[in-house]
DNA sequence: ACCTGAACACCGTTCAAGT
DNA sequence: ACCTGAACACCGTTCAAGT
């Protein structure tokens, strides 16, 4: 919101310079935006600012052209929003697919690494904007969903060679998967575990 | 944003019943709003809706006034969002005070009651939407921190009487935290336990 | 095919004028 | 003190006109 402000206000110098990139881009010889571009600036304005400060003068200044330019590429900002949507959740199966890759690995590594997947800060960041957006966009809810319950399958199939009955794989999936959506979630109102603590707890819930 | 416009549409009749309520109003002798009819008029769409189709227009209607009438209450947007924010949170610090409440109660007991607290479907509607706002509300972020940091606490002092080690404790509350918030969040997107998996969880991670 | 520029509706905000 | 009504800036959207 202030930022967006603070945004505004520096827009007097960044409109010559987007000017000057658009016309580097028209000698360059890429005189036309394609859909690519426009969802490439949504998803940098998405993890900088979130969803709510996807706007289309903004994007505009960014590839510099005018409002009329995206009206040629999208029917209206649901539609960039889809796209952008749909190209993350492109990205989003790629890594479904990384799950896969884990799959090889023996089921107590494969647990470990889970945990490191979910404890890099990037990844946290991505996953934060893109759950908030889930809220108002439900392509990009069904690609979350989807996205939960194929690593709700990977913890039980996982739990179960570890030898847990049916029911005891269930339950402990079930407290990993709410506790990796309340770690995305509550890393900035509850402490940080240690990575000892984060150990600690696989041991715990995995019997060890 | 489909039903907002669908709100929209429906404004040509709604429009004329706000007058005749605001004018009844007149007629009842409670001729001025208060800043408590505009924070309950926000709240009410704050959990239909979310914080983002809260608008001037729509409260106005609601209340059957201009936006001049909100404008004398509130210098802009974000202090009508910043008093419903001081207003959530006191209905907060009640509940954190029904959490003291629980202390009275033998621990396992406890345990069982904050479980049942969480599970209830209107709780976890206004969690949701709440913690959805912190997002872009400093204040409202602070309150639902405060909150979490809370009810760790009251976890860890619990776990501690009910016999386990410091570092025990500490690790099982934070499990617990990050289960309950990850359950506010993955309700839409992972299944919904049973009473009876969520019973045998608490006894596993109680250790019983 | 891809973009500009001007237009219009809608929301946030201001303010002079009413009671 | 509390509210109306008209005004203005800004964003989403449209469209005729340019290259």
């Amino acid at each position: 919101m202030t930022d967006t402000a603070g945004e505004r206000h520096a827009s007097a110098s960044d409109v010559s310079k987007r000017k000057a990139a658009a016309a580097a881009r028209r000698a360059q010889r890429t005189p036309k935006l394609t859909v690519a571009d426009w969802v490439d600036a949504a998803m940098s304005v998405l993890l900088t600012d979130g969803v709510g400060a996807i706007s289309i003068p903004r994007l505009c200044e960014h590839l510099g052209v005018t409002k009329g330019s995206f009206y040629w590429h999208f029917d209206d900002l649901e539609h960039l929003l889809e796209a952008t949507a749909d190209h993350w959740c492109a990205a989003q199966n790629d890594s479904v697919r990384g799950l896969h890759g884990l799959e090889a690995l023996p089921p107590d590594q494969r647990l470990q690494r889970m945990g490191e997947l979910l404890a890099g800060d990037e990844l946290l960041k991505v996953e934060y904007a893109v759950r908030d957006w889930a809220r108002t966009s439900p392509k990009v809810f069904d690609a979350v969903k989807s996205l939960d319950q194929r690593i709700f399958a990977v913890l039980e199939q996982t739990l179960t060679e570890l030898g847990f009955t049916p029911a005891e794989a269930r339950m402990r999936a079930a407290i990993l998967s709410f506790i990796g959506i309340g770690f995305v979630h509550g890393r900035d109102t509850l402490p940080t575990p240690t990575s000892e603590q984060i150990r600690a707890t696989f041991d715990f819930i995995t019997g060890k």
